[in-house]
DNA sequence: TTGAAAGCGCTACCAG
DNA sequence: CTGGTAGCGCTTTCAA
């Protein structure tokens, strides 16, 4: 058995220990080489010596099996590699995708994500924020729980940032990938118009401190263009849990939202509840109900049946938010904005009452 | 505008903009309280020192915002404080809510993930797990894309490994998390056949390399069993697309699967894939055909209507997987296997052509 | 109980 | 084109 060590030297007899062959370091790779550490350094990473010297270096890095120590690296460069990713809650499958998605596209770019999780919960947001921070990211990435929060402006004075999905007003030197909401909405309303509803729910996801303004804004003006009546829900953020949030909703709908005959979500789990909800209700959709969505999971042509969305493409919010990224790091100063282009994807959604 | 600076203090001049402002070091931490650097060290861990010298540290520290590098902490002590997690695919939405929850228990336990995707690809995963090995990772998770892989031994010699889902056959130094297949699948066939049906179709995933004897053996001991006749379907590692395993499974319920009345799928994915192909052939579930998943996603209940699943536990899993895992860095040497036993959640499933 | 000093492995300046 | 060397910020030994 053939192991590295790791640490200090002085750990067990690891001198002794013949089973124990202490990783090859730059110095190493230097003596095997006949150069100086610098050379090697410089050598290994292309940027300067003769051909032939650099040849004989890589050859011997390549027999000792050598490669960088990363750490000692970000020590020596003051970068890390790494960009925090910090989710508002990875129960919202959007959310769980994205944090994938980005680990992955970081990655084929060279670095690495550490992704936090805040649950749900805002003061989890601001504990895992300083986590990350301690982490020494070169850079961030984040959904946010509350983007209306203090501390994103310390934050973004500090590291480059970028928001995904929402913007950040406290930092304005913070990137932003935003949806195009108005397109999108403009597109639902159209639709369920055209189908001939008159009386739409809409489900705004719970916000922790500041209520979705502008979001509440664009629905009634969407809707009164079009000339629907609109019924405003807001599931209390306490109803995260997934019965809960269902039976939230299936008192919603014999209450504030009796007869509606379609109900628009701002987000597919929303979108997912009120299925359940529909369900407990023992109302047939997109029959009795049509249920809107404003994202699209890959589940989505699953679930319902007859969930209509709207597709953000993801592809480009990774693209946008981590190309944003990246750029700022490497050194871009001024703030960028890119915009997400909405596509309603239309799976059997009818009029109110029809089969 | 504050901001610390990272790196070296020659980039820019650094000394001569007000608005830098140096991230405080030990050091700093040192002289403001009037002592050594490795007192403050010593201090500020609690690891030795008296009581006023302790305090008088901490004060300072508290004072001057100062927190400790990793970095530079993780370059004295060899230890990183990083797991690597590598993922066969996170297409499938197992793995990726693992992946996700593995992030999240990780922090909670002071420590942090880096997540790899191998996306389905085994050529992929092999490189993955070499830039993970590179960012020296204090243990690994992994949920293998091809546990039969020879080079799962170097890393399980060299790094702690645990392995979920699977046993890493060539590396018996790694710790396991397993589910208890015989008894998932014995509840599974006993499921079926209390429901009368005499002809289920098996899908098994696709294994890059290794087929996956055990589990078809298993399959034929339990539907030998309750005396069931199976029909194994082993759609190509190439139909990871989304369409084409769906059109591929639509193919075989026309073919080699043509009169079963139920479908047994070892994953979730691969039930979503069998539900869109009975969509495709218009056959109802579960009146035409039941069908079976082996994983329980939250959003089973809503997909179908009526996908039966065998539920295991997640957080079990996680908790099994890392606890193992920080176990096994914190010194312990002897690898552990952990089960994870089923329950069957039924959703609606029925006999055979009823209603 | 405290401190001086030697690393950890690499990068980058500056001189040769 | 190359090499000495001074850090990066922290931990840990060893002596006081």
């Amino acid at each position: 058995m053939k192991r590295f060590t790791q640490g200090h030297v002085n750990s067990s007899s690891a001198a002794y220990d013949e089973a124990v062959v202490k990783r090859p370091t730059l110095q190493d790779v230097a003596v095997a080489a006949g150069v100086s550490p610098a050379t090697a350094s410089y050598a290994l990473r292309g940027q300067r010596g003769a051909d032939a010297t650099v040849e004989r270096v890589r050859q011997a890095a390549e027999r000792l099996g050598y490669d960088a120590d990363p750490i000692a690296r970000a020590l020596a460069t003051g970068s890390t590699g790494t960009v925090g990713v910090l989710c508002g809650s990875t129960r919202d499958l959007w959310q769980q995708r994205l944090a994938v998605d980005l680990s992955r596209a970081l990655m084929a770019r060279g670095r690495h994500a550490v992704v936090a999780d805040a649950d749900g919960d805002p003061s989890r947001e601001r504990a895992l924020l300083e986590k990350l921070r301690e982490q020494r990211p070169d850079g961030l990435l984040v959904a946010p729980l509350d983007p209306g929060a203090e501390h994103w402006y310390d934050v973004a004075e500090r590291f480059p940032v970028v928001c995904v999905g929402e913007r950040l007003p406290r930092a304005p030197s913070a990137g932003a990938v935003v949806f195009d909401n108005d397109a999108g909405m403009a597109q639902v309303f159209d639709h369920l118009a055209t189908l001939g509803h008159r009386r739409v729910a809409v489900v705004l996801p719970a916000r922790p401190s500041t209520p979705d303004r502008p979001a509440e804004h664009l629905v009634r003006r969407h809707a009164a263009r079009v000339g629907v009546e609109v019924e405003l829900l807001r599931p209390p953020p306490a109803s995260a849990d997934v019965t809960a949030l269902r039976d939230h909703l299936a008192a919603s709908l014999t209450g504030p939202a009796v007869g509606v005959t379609a109900v628009f979500c701002l987000s597919d789990s929303l979108a997912f509840a009120v299925l359940r909800a529909a369900a407990v209700r023992g109302l047939a959709v997109p029959g009795d109900l049509s249920v809107v969505g404003f994202e699209d999971l890959d589940v989505a042509d699953l679930v319902g049946p007859g969930l209509t969305t709207i597709s953000w493409g993801t592809d480009g919010v990774v693209d946008a938010a981590v190309g944003q990224l990246l750029t700022s790091i490497e050194g871009e100063t001024t703030p960028v904005r890119s915009t997400i282009a909405p596509r309603l994807v239309v799976r059997g959604s009818t009029g109110p009452r029809s089969g």
